[in-house]
DNA sequence: TTCGCGATGGCCT
DNA sequence: GGCCATCGCGAAA
């Protein structure tokens, strides 16, 4: 059966030192299906928000209801609008309480390209290569927000990550658009990626 | 190819 | 009222 292939990482995955959830992600397969449609895309760039202690985090100052999910089991993703257009996908990492996660900032399509173009009408990789543009692609929203991503509850419709195969080298810096965290956090190298893939985003 | 900038809305002060 | 974990357009080169 195919659908084994696309087996839902567990929970204990995500229940992680939230740096080492960010790299280990990479490889592996977001996968979206939709009225049965199965699409998948090979991670290929995340960033490390690491809660209290981190000031680039959203759950950083204190618990409000947009950060709620943060504060939610590890597995659960954590969904918000940036710059009033663009949707962000996250994945709580660490134990319940702990608000931490993980951001996924590209994808490399593996199945179903045709069904995401046919969302989102744009030139080679721009269909997928930004944080932004991967949830328009894979079509994923507020809807999905707290949404858990360890079990494949519903046989035509779901969200989660499956296993993949680890990129050949791992290469790390900044995070992107954070200057109004503190120095230390600001200039840290949580924001990870395949070394070499095309699909990663550009820094502008 | 790169750069500059407008769009657009929820959250936080 | 200001600030964004961004994108895509048009212009310049």
């Amino acid at each position: 059966m195919e659908q084994e292939a696309f087996t839902p990482l567990p929970q204990a995955f995500y229940n992680r030192d939230t740096l080492e959830v960010a790299r280990d992600l990479l490889g592996c397969l977001l996968v979206r299906q939709l009225d049965g449609e199965l699409m998948a895309a090979r991670i290929v760039e995340t960033e490390a928000y690491r809660g209290s202690e981190d000031s680039a985090c959203h759950a950083h100052r204190r618990r409000t209801p947009r950060t709620e999910a943060m504060f939610g089991p590890p597995g659960h993703a954590y969904v918000y609008l940036v710059y009033g257009m663009h949707w962000l996908l996250n994945v709580v990492t660490q134990p319940e309480g702990n608000p931490c996660a993980v951001l996924i900032r590209a994808v490399e399509p593996v199945i179903g390209e045709p069904a995401m173009r046919a969302w989102r009408s744009v030139a080679g990789r721009n269909l997928s290569n930004g944080p932004g543009k991967l949830t328009r692609a894979l079509r994923i929203d507020n809807a999905l927000y707290g949404h858990d991503m360890t079990q494949r509850d519903d046989p035509t419709n779901g969200l989660w990550i499956s296993p993949g195969e680890p990129p050949g080298a791992v290469a790390s810096g900044p995070r992107v658009g954070i200057d109004y965290a503190q120095p230390a956090d600001r200039d840290a190298p949580w924001r990870l990626w395949s070394e070499g893939n095309p699909w990663v985003s550009k820094a502008r």
